[in-house]
RNA sequence: UCCUCUUUAGCUCAGCUGGUUAGAGCACCUGACUGUUAAUCAGGGUGUCCUAGGUUCAAGUCCUAGAAGAGGAGCCA
């Protein structure tokens, strides 16, 4: 008899027959003559309760055969008879595919902190907590596909491993063939890359974006989905050596069309999560609050589905940088001297402090910022008339910080090419990218979004590291 | 990379101004219980006190160095 997925069969109205389930055993309790168990197989964040009549199937037939074993259980769906659930299956044949010693077995059924389960992510999909975020994070990504091919855009697969050093994005992982102990030399006695594997200095891709825009001048509207690798030793809660990262890019789109997209490509996502994800979301969301019990009551988060609401109904602010320059000088943290970085004129760099005060005591929603000073910000975004500001835009949420960032992109060959000169970008190793603003040129807009930073709107999860099965991090990089 | 904090049982943590045999809850083991809901009740401690030095009659506790983890900052998505 094929085995009935647990998720199907806790929908079914139709009891009284027999059923197979198979999966593990997340919880066990019971007397002398009869065995309660909760048995999970990953299809819901759910348990179908099985029972186990000892004095039909055996004494001994559960002895040390607790949390964590896997079953095989043939038995009747009917109604149930306890309280806690609608139903259950009563076990007729009954078969331990593979024990989990309970002495060695490291999960429980209680509640494990967030870091030991960091420590053992090779077992936490078996917890309630990282078998709802991996539902999810699934539902996610097939959320993102479902947004843009809805909307005409076409996915491009970009490359991996890139020779281009220029995107300034962040350290990169090299990758080579070439003997570490006693690699060719050059006569200048510089190691001589002509002679790796691909004939060049190569390294894992930091953004796929240049790629994408080779594609979006022929193909109009695209995105990329796919791994991207920062080397930076950064140690945060929201940063990962390896993650992935969305990144569309769509020709005759301007900065505000830009926007637009983002926008509506969120709060989409956020509705797609609400629709396809409220069992998960429901015990995500509940943990969140246990978590933070504890806390003063104006510390703690908003309810995730309020949340989650809250994006999918409101409009995001939309600010200047210059407007949020005025409102950072005016505002009373800057006026006390609270802030480790006080705003005193137009110029500088927003410090996350800044970010936060925006968006969790200023707006109180997600803001989009435009207009940055064009110093501060990639060589490849379009200057503004005035010529000192450029069209990017950072979306800032919060909890999170910057979610998303993106811009227009200069489209002016002479423009693009005086900007690489000031920041010293070969132009001659750029020439590919350069041959777009050379032949039929158009406007062009993209923005990048870390996928791994909307896992953690989403899920409510505070460490990026807890919303991705195997993180990679510095000195991470374990299973 | 910088700042702060943490590291004691399988897990979460307590352990006072240094003092005899290192504790609690949960897990686990043994037993009881005719349907449980993180079942309940009775009994049982299962330990490289992160590591290496040092101070001291005496170190889980104090000092030095290192490691690992967490939070924050920078970099960014």
């Amino acid at each position: 008899m094929k085995r009935t997925i647990i998720k199907n069969l806790l929908k079914s109205e139709d009891f009284d027959r027999t059923v197979v389930v198979k999966g593990w055993i997340r919880n066990r309790r019971g007397s002398k003559n009869v065995a309660f168990i909760a048995l999970n197989d990953g299809s819901t964040i759910n348990n179908i309760q099985v029972v186990v009549d000892f004095s039909e199937l055996g004494e001994t037939i559960m002895d040390g055969v607790g949390v964590g074993a896997s079953l095989s259980v043939e038995g009747e769906l009917i109604e149930s008879q306890g309280g806690g659930q609608k139903m259950e299956v009563v076990a007729k044949k009954l078969v331990v595919l593979g024990n989990a010693d309970p002495k060695e077995y490291p999960l429980q059924p209680k509640k494990h902190s967030l870091e030991f389960l960091r420590e053992i992510a090779h077992l936490r999909f078996r917890t309630n907590t990282f078998g709802a975020i991996t539902r999810i994070r699934h539902a996610m990504i097939f959320g993102v596909h479902q947004f843009f091919n809805d909307r005409g855009f076409y996915n491009i697969h970009t490359p991996i491993i890139t020779s281009s050093d220029a995107e300034g994005a962040g350290e990169m992982f090299q990758v080579t063939t070439l003997d570490e102990k006693n690699p060719p030399l050059t006569e200048d006695g510089e190691i001589d890359y002509k002679k790796d594997f691909f004939g060049k200095k190569t390294n894992l891709t930091v953004s796929g974006q240049l790629e994408a825009e080779l594609a979006a001048l022929a193909m109009g509207q695209v995105y990329t989905f796919g791994p991207t690798f920062r080397a930076e030793n950064s140690n945060t809660t929201r940063h990962l050596s390896e993650f992935w990262m969305i990144e569309p890019e769509v020709a005759f789109n301007d900065i505000v069309d830009n926007m637009d997209l983002a926008e509506d490509m969120l709060q989409y996502l956020a509705k797609y999560a609400l629709d396809n994800c409220m069992d998960d979301i429901q015990f995500l969301s509940k943990r969140l609050q246990e978590e933070e019990k504890g806390k003063k009551e104006a510390d703690r988060s908003m309810e995730l589905i309020e949340k989650l609401n809250f994006v999918v109904d409101n409009k995001f602010e939309r600010v200047t940088y210059t407007e949020a320059i005025n409102i950072l000088r005016n505002s009373k943290p800057n006026k006390k001297k609270k802030f480790s970085y006080i705003i005193e004129g137009w110029g500088a760099d927003l410090q996350s402090e800044h970010e936060r005060y925006l968006v969790e005591k200023h707006f109180k929603k997600p803001v989009i910022l435009i207009d940055y000073p064009a110093n501060i910000k990639a060589f490849y975004m379009k200057l503004n008339d005035d010529g000192k500001t450029v069209r990017a835009m950072d979306i800032l949420f919060p909890g999170i910080g910057e979610i998303v960032g993106g811009s227009e992109r200069e489209s002016d060959l002479e423009t693009l090419k005086s900007k690489m000169d000031a920041l010293d970008i070969p132009q001659d190793e750029m020439y590919w990218y350069l041959d777009t603003r050379r032949f039929g040129s158009v406007p062009h807009s993209g923005f990048g979004l870390g996928f791994e930073r909307l896992m953690l709107f989403v899920t409510g999860m505070g460490n990026i590291r807890d919303v991705i099965p195997f993180p990679r991090a510095p000195k991470q990089a374990e299973f």
